[in-house]
DNA sequence: ACGTAAATAAGAATCATTCTCATTTAGGAG
DNA sequence: CTCCTAAATGAGAATGATTCTTATTTACGT
């Protein structure tokens, strides 16, 4: 009656945190996270079950991020901010893509348009500060 | 007076063929195109350069393709569409990402936006009609 | 209890990218 | 012209993220 079998079930395991957390995760940071709850967990389970998750649209692929791709458990479309100095990926979910865009990009291609993936680069608000105080002082 | 030396430019070579082409290029495809007009033409240079002109803002990455970065030479913002099916990225010169939206950007992150990257996703006239086909025939 | 198929662990294999180091080149000084 | 130095490069080793292989474990129906 515990509700999940003691060994069993990683892949719940690796899609609730997904869904939970907002940082947007890479398959390392995930492994890490869920390690100590899930002893005998290994990063081929949790390849293997993002892989998994991509195909069935319950994640996507947000953006790689100095060569490691980082995932995003929300599927609503929204935008995000990528910060080039800690690599932090922000939800921007105020902000959307125009519908009118997708329309014009079909018909741009001639082919068909699934998905999108629009991405602001910069500085996060601490880096963002940190620069001006190394700035000040020096 | 020939211009280029006999063994030198090779970073010349590889900005130039960069900014030549519209297929967005890996740093493979650049090697293998210019390997017949230079033939002591190394990975590590092709890889070096491409680096540089990243940081020198002399080129641009566009995005990652199962698992291959893939380069512009076009700096002029853009919009891309990506094949998931051939793997071809494509300009859509026509379409433009509103100016508002960079600047509500750079105010809900409260730091520092330097640039963007709208891209779509799904499959471009060739593959969707070659999966057209398929379904006919099936 | 047995058989089967899905899920997994462990580690090997792959592959894109970066790094190291010796060599080559350009260009200036004497 | 020869020497010197710094930038650019080639070759291949090293790294690191991701995928693959194989044997094992688990769930579940019979």
């Amino acid at each position: 009656m515990a509700g999940s079998s003691k060994h069993f079930r990683k892949r719940e395991a690796i899609l609730t945190y997904l869904q939970q957390v907002t940082n947007h995760p890479s398959a390392e940071t995930i492994y890490s996270e869920l390690k100590p709850q899930i002893p005998d967990l290994s990063m081929g389970t949790v390849y293997r079950n993002l892989t998994l998750f991509k195909q069935q649209g319950m994640a996507v692929s947000v953006a790689t991020v100095n060569g490691v791709e980082r995932f995003d458990g929300n599927t609503v479309p929204h935008v995000h901010f990528i910060c080039s100095d800690c690599g932090a990926v922000i939800d921007l979910h105020q902000l959307h893509t125009p519908d009118s865009l997708s329309a014009s990009a079909a018909a741009c291609v001639g082919g068909k348009v699934d998905s999108c993936q629009l991405c602001f680069t910069g500085l996060c608000r601490d880096c963002c500060e940190n620069h001006s105080k190394k700035g000040e002082s020096a």
